[in-house]
DNA sequence: TTGTATGCGTTATCAT
DNA sequence: ATGATAACGCATACAA
């Protein structure tokens, strides 16, 4: 394990001096240098295995070409796609993810925002944002994905989950459901929030009455605050639009517990489309978001705004697709 | 966006050097240090919102705590626990992961491994790793996870995939099922190479003919291979010990096209407990695999590696569990 | 076009 | 126990 070349080894191969060699090595800054002696140092450059060290550059330059991501739990399945995504945007620029789960707690984001910066990441990719969060104070370019902030100050790339919902209501609508629940997401995350409020629009716009005893607040975007919350919905119902595919699948059980059947009884319809979902019984109707669209979007926002921090903050919004599966049938009672 | 303070700020508003403050800082110099001083500049560091500049400290010590994790592809469901379990035992030293995903190509993979040592990391943790793979040659701490190669020179983090297969051919065996067939994994990957390997060893412990004919090898970790290599299994067949839950659902699909139900006519058995697996239908029987804590062992080991560097290569080998769901039942035929 | 000089922030070595 | 100093490798403003 002997220690890697430096530019100064390939600036003495190549007899010149360092800054020269710096030059030529840098694209940016080629044009600066003859292209004899150019080519001179590249070839020294490639026999020696020359690879620059990015401490030392980032010292100087303040910059590390590493941007920071932050999810709450990687184990959650919305979550890989748009992490691959990132990963793949950021590659094609040069750039490295570095890579951190909050478990939803603030204090820990904190910790791994500043542990971050310290290693000079160039900046954030967050999937934490809560709709009260505000802008990082110090302007660190930062982009939120999947989630947004209410203020909208941050950059963003989400889905048009407004869209979504009334695709959805509209489908049950010409359906004949007319008693549709909701087993609405947390409402501090902008997801849960703004298929609630879509939910209510949706409702009235197809003359049906969103009345609040078919409206659940699931605790978390999980299975289970999906069933706990379902549990104790009127029997009358016909449909569930569901916060996330995770709470659908908590109605089946909660459905299931109750003696109704999905989708004989009950049509369910999830959000995500995530993994397995069409493998799942009975099949579930979802709307689809392009969670690696989206983190590939974030990426590129991210690399845009690192390069022009001053710009706006550009809010990019996704379309959706509503996947029709087996759990969704006519109205029947 | 104003810039973060640096150890001279510490020390001067502690109104010490900073070379005293950097001993202070530093938890392993700490007691060079007077209490009483080091308490005045932890405070100082604290009220500063001091966080170190790792680029300087990586220039100065050639460590930087961090390190990257090269993985084929994170939407594999097996990963995502893995790759959280790396960053939980990663945070708990002071490290962090670089991720970056190959796509099972080799050229990626090496271009990644360029980049991620160019930019100071301290290890590798691959889950890529090939049967034929040899040791990196520059010595740079490397530790597999899931996946081992056959010199075994690598430290490595698996699970105990002999044993699993012997649980699952001693479980279908009691169930007086005697004409078993395997649809194994790649060969070139010692996940899909050992589960063979013992499926073999276990029909023969058992008394068991495993007739070539019942056995099949698909050409990738995935649902379709898995329904590919299945499709032509003869139709005496009363169970099938897949490589893996992907391949299982491929399993799932083949026997349908045949026109064979599971479990009725055929159980079927998978490998790692991927998410959702209890809510296919019929809910999957499968070796549970302690993915988490494959990421989290790797991750010890690679420190243990990265702060001693010359002791012998580690092979880990954790349990497995067979978890019995409703995709087995007693042979009927 | 190329060389010289300097500093990025930290820590190790020496001196006090 | 603390301070002074140098050096890690690179990029840039300035000089030649």
């Amino acid at each position: 394990m002997k220690k890697p070349p430096t530019i100064k080894d390939v600036a003495d191969l190549a007899k010149v001096h360092a800054a020269t060699a710096s030059r030529a090595l840098n694209p940016q800054t080629r044009d600066k240098v003859s292209a004899r002696t150019a080519n001179r140092i590249l070839e020294a450059a490639k026999s020696l295995g020359y690879a620059p060290n990015s401490a030392a550059r980032s010292l100087r330059t303040k910059t590390s070409s590493v941007a920071g991501v932050i999810i709450p739990d990687l184990r959650n399945p919305v979550f890989p796609p748009i992490v691959r995504g990132i990963e793949d945007a950021l590659r094609e620029a040069g750039y490295m993810a570095l890579l951190g789960n909050t478990d939803g707690d603030v204090e820990r984001e904190n910790e791994l925002l500043l542990a971050m910066r310290g290693r000079q990441t160039d900046g954030f990719i967050l999937a934490t944002g809560r709709r009260a969060d505000s802008a990082p104070p110090d302007g660190v370019p930062t982009v939120l994905v999947n989630r947004r902030t209410d203020a909208g100050d941050i950059p963003s790339v989400t889905s048009d989950n407004a869209a979504g919902v009334h695709a959805t209501v509209r489908m049950l609508a010409e359906l004949g459901h007319t008693r549709i629940a909701h087993v609405a997401g947390p409402q501090d995350l902008s997801t849960g929030w703004e298929r609630y409020r879509a939910f209510l629009d949706a409702m009235e716009a197809h003359g049906l009455d969103s009345d609040p005893a078919r409206i659940r607040f699931a605790a978390a975007f999980t299975e289970d605050a999906g069933r706990d919350a379902a549990i104790d919905l009127p029997d009358d119902i016909t449909a569930i639009i569901a916060g996330n595919d995770l709470i659908a699948l908590g109605c089946y059980q909660a459905l299931e517990v109750n003696g109704l059947s999905c989708p004989t009884d009950v049509s369910v319809v999830g959000f995500n489309d995530m993994p397995f979902t069409s493998t799942q019984r009975p099949s579930l109707t979802t709307v689809r978001i392009p969670h690696y669209d989206m983190g590939f979007e974030a990426a590129r926002l991210l690399l845009e705004r690192i390069s022009s921090p001053s710009a706006p903050a550009k809010r990019v919004v996704l379309p959706v697709e509503l996947i029709r599966r087996d759990s969704v049938v006519r109205a029947s009672r």
